[in-house]
DNA sequence: AATGAATGAGCATTCATTCAT
DNA sequence: AATGAATGAATGCTCATTCAT
């Protein structure tokens, strides 16, 4: 068999590079050069793989919303029901357990600043917000019909339940001192209950 | 003789300018040249005002954390016991009413991001972090209070309820059209209320 | 009498804080600002007085010039032959008493470097070059005179004399540490009276 | 494959800009775009060998204090005593033959300026300025020694020769027309050689 | 695939000078 | 005389991108 081309794992390197460089000085700030050194690459090669750095941040992105797919996937295999899934999803996002990264959730951050004003950073995003508010809308309805309640909020609800967790990655990533620890998970879970159980049975 | 200094008519000009142009095109690309374009000014006229880009920055993270204050002291004027108050200040961050300004909205999202790599924002971010937690911890406490409840969940509640506003904002400004229309203010509330309905009453 | 108006003053205050700034940041870096705030005066009011920064320049080397020219004076005046009125010129220049400014050096030296390339500036230090070597050539020539020596070379001493005394202003400035202390105006004098001794007498 | 590198050939080509721009036009007003064109290169490429102007400086003050030993050490080879070799040191530094450069005189002129205010700059300078020194020390009692005179007033005689050299570069290049031509080095050694045989021996 | 030099447009900032008051 | 805001050209420097090797 023929020598395969290490393009793969070069581009994933440089994607990879690139994150733990937003994380630390923006997307702008993230030059080429300091992407570069930072994957132990030389600049022109950046270049040969992608066609820009707009390119190397949508496929961040990519990564960034495969990897969380990835990290409820593996909770949620254990998961016996429809609360102990919302529970996974909850835990995989939010959790402090293995998997959690500062530099991921940084980067995250810095790409939902960058969705404000880049066109195509934004559809990405977008794209990734609405698979996420798909799977919310799916685990909270599950949980609703578990409980013989109505579904008419679910959608209010999963909205409230994604921004809940993108300002929890925004406050950890810029005022981490300012926040107690370890309490957006388990929080997070108990105002779903509550609200859950607080809401009125289906057909009323 | 001599000019009336108009310095202080000129600085606000500026710093909303910075804002519009922020919310528009992020900080990096809110080039000297588009805000002082914005605000109708020369690009010199800045630097006689301001120091340097960031310190109109700076002002600007002021600049929104007092407007945030004043629109909920505006709406907490009516407000007679606890639950009114803490409605208060949530429909004063999220509500769509009067004060509610996409911009300023923006303009707070990508300060947040420059927050995770410029420690002079990231120091103002914080400050008004710390103030909006202090602020909560008390109308939160008092809302428990008044309803005889344990008040030591009280910091992580108002953790959470913060990053549902700060994520509330974030999603308006990438994906708004992923959102449902209107729903962070009563649903916030909902949760909230429900929470304290759940919470375990006083010494137990 | 009528108020004398104070433009006399203003113009020596402006040009002394020149001198200051300059010898602390070089002409180019001493700004209009910088030197307005040294003379506690406002920037707009320098151009009321002078038409330009080069302006002001040129006057601070003619006052620098008629300073050393005073201080000479002043020296000489105790003198009663030409070996003391020689020593005069030497103490006046390079001696560390009364009159001796760390400052004047250093702006003279930065004068020095400006007349390599500003030709206004050039004509200014060359004048004043000229007038010291005619001072130079006499008070040589007399000294030489004095003893019955021939005054072939006396151009050549005299050029090598006020060269060492700019070098030492030079290197008083930029290498202060470097250099012995006290040692300019002594050796200056011995070197030249040796010199002196050793020329051939008149007629040879 | 990969190019070989030719930074150091296009670092020399800049440096060698840098000294003639500011020969003309003096450190501040030999711009980047100045010298870039005056080495035939692009303003980016500068700074692509260079981190900033400044280095560019340190860079020149390095090529021209080596430049100089170079042309002493090429002198001194013919040297076969202490006298001579003193006279191949004056030679280097003030003749007019192979070797003379008015641009190079001109540069150190300006650097001189510049390390009145650049603390980089200055102790490059005093560097440079140490070395001479110790080097003429050395000289100067090498000629001292051999004929017997004593070395008490070797660091005067070395600071006020150093002084003599520097001055005669500032006429050099900013009066030429009021200096007579060719004194300068057979000048130097006359009043160095009569200032020797006047002191007094060993051991008085 | 890989290198690193080269380009050129763009940026924040500085500053002498002007001018309305 | 005096003020201080205003101007606009100039400058050092950055950086994504290209390209010869």
């Amino acid at each position: 068999m023929s020598r395969k081309p290490n393009s793969e794992q070069r581009r994933a390197q440089i994607v990879q590079a690139l994150m733990d460089t937003m994380a630390e000085h923006g997307y702008e700030k993230a030059t080429i050069l300091l992407i570069a050194r930072r994957a132990q690459l030389t600049p022109g090669l950046l270049h040969y793989h992608f066609h820009s750095k707009a390119e190397i941040l949508l496929a961040l992105v990519q990564a960034l919303a495969g990897a969380a797919r990835q990290r409820y996937l593996a909770l949620a295999h254990k998961a016996t029901n429809a609360d102990e899934r919302l529970a996974a999803y909850v835990e995989a996002r939010l959790g402090l357990g293995e998997g959690a990264d500062a530099g991921a959730v940084a980067a995250w951050v810095v790409i939902g600043a960058e969705a404000v004003r880049q066109s195509e950073v934004r559809a990405a995003y977008q794209h990734a917000v609405d698979t996420e508010m798909a799977l919310l809308r799916e685990l909270l309805s599950a949980s609703l019909a578990a409980q013989r309640k109505s579904t008419a909020n679910v959608e209010a609800l999963a909205a409230a339940l994604l921004a809940l967790m993108e300002g929890t990655f925004q406050l950890a990533s810029a005022a981490p001192d300012s926040m107690p620890v370890g309490y957006a998970a388990p929080l997070a879970m108990q105002l779903v209950r509550r609200f859950i159980d607080a809401e009125p049975p289906t057909g009323c």
